[in-house]
DNA sequence: CATATATATGAGCATATACTCATATAATAG
DNA sequence: CTATTATATGAGTATATGCTCATATATATG
């Protein structure tokens, strides 16, 4: 009936500052949404599609040749950025023409380039990028 | 010696969207940079974590208690953040406070709430969820 | 010095994800 | 109708990633 060294794994410093965290805390809805949002930015392909798309609408084939990968890789990306609403298209006979769905994208990807590109930021070397693990 | 179809892997429709594209396409290693910040921001733990460190400071412990996970996964969750350069800390005693490095993190996902939260982007519902294989 | 506390880190594992390949669908032409 | 073109999609696979567990480090205290 001894405790045994039962670690207490809810050890909290300032009890004030979770309060007021747990107050402050997006829910649980919110974050999925926010988290699927950056996670589909979070890769080179789809970014270099967006990017590509805040100046001019253009179709899948086109914006294959432009990443040098496949139509079905496109397109499966796409489809990945429909759902979540980053970008939508028109159809034009067969070809479907694909645009950003709203300035917000491109807005997020500008102020992240901002960060990027700070001087502290900058240099951002192999070492380190294998040390984040990302 | 035919040319039994060859596949052009290249197929363009439209030449000069994509030259265009190309011209305006941000470098590879910019790409790189981007696409691991948003990867860092697309995760519901580093989420949480970079929200309430937006309104105050807490420790390791803390964000583990708020979290409801273990200070391991925390700690790990902010090497990642701190080689991004998205969080610093101070050090008082044994304890590290960490906060954020720079307003870009706050402003990145105050943006990325709005469209989340537009009227055609809410419902995402489980079934929409799994469709976009997040 | 030894001990305690707060945090960091490496290895390993289970899941997620970005691609490829094969196939299906949609619009157009003949 | 069939054939062609443009795109979509399902399954499978190799890699990435988020966590846990065990252990290491750093500061403070006795």
């Amino acid at each position: 009936m001894g405790f045994k060294k039962e670690q207490c794994d809810c050890r909290i410093i300032h009890v004030d500052k979770v309060r007021k965290a747990r107050k402050l805390a997006l829910a649980e809805p919110e974050i999925e949404a926010l988290s699927q949002t950056f996670k589909a930015l979070g890769d080179g392909s789809r970014l270099k599609i967006l990017w590509a798309l805040e100046r001019q609408e253009m179709c899948v084939c086109d914006l294959a040749a432009l990443l040098e990968i496949t139509e079905s890789a496109v397109s499966h990306q796409l489809r990945l950025l429909r759902t979540l609403r980053l970008v939508r298209n028109r159809r034009e006979g067969t070809i479907l023409y694909y645009s950003l769905a709203d300035m917000h994208v491109a807005q997020l990807v500008r102020i992240a380039l901002e960060h990027v590109s700070e001087p502290e930021n900058q240099r951002r070397t192999q070492e380190e990028k294998s040390a984040a693990k990302i």
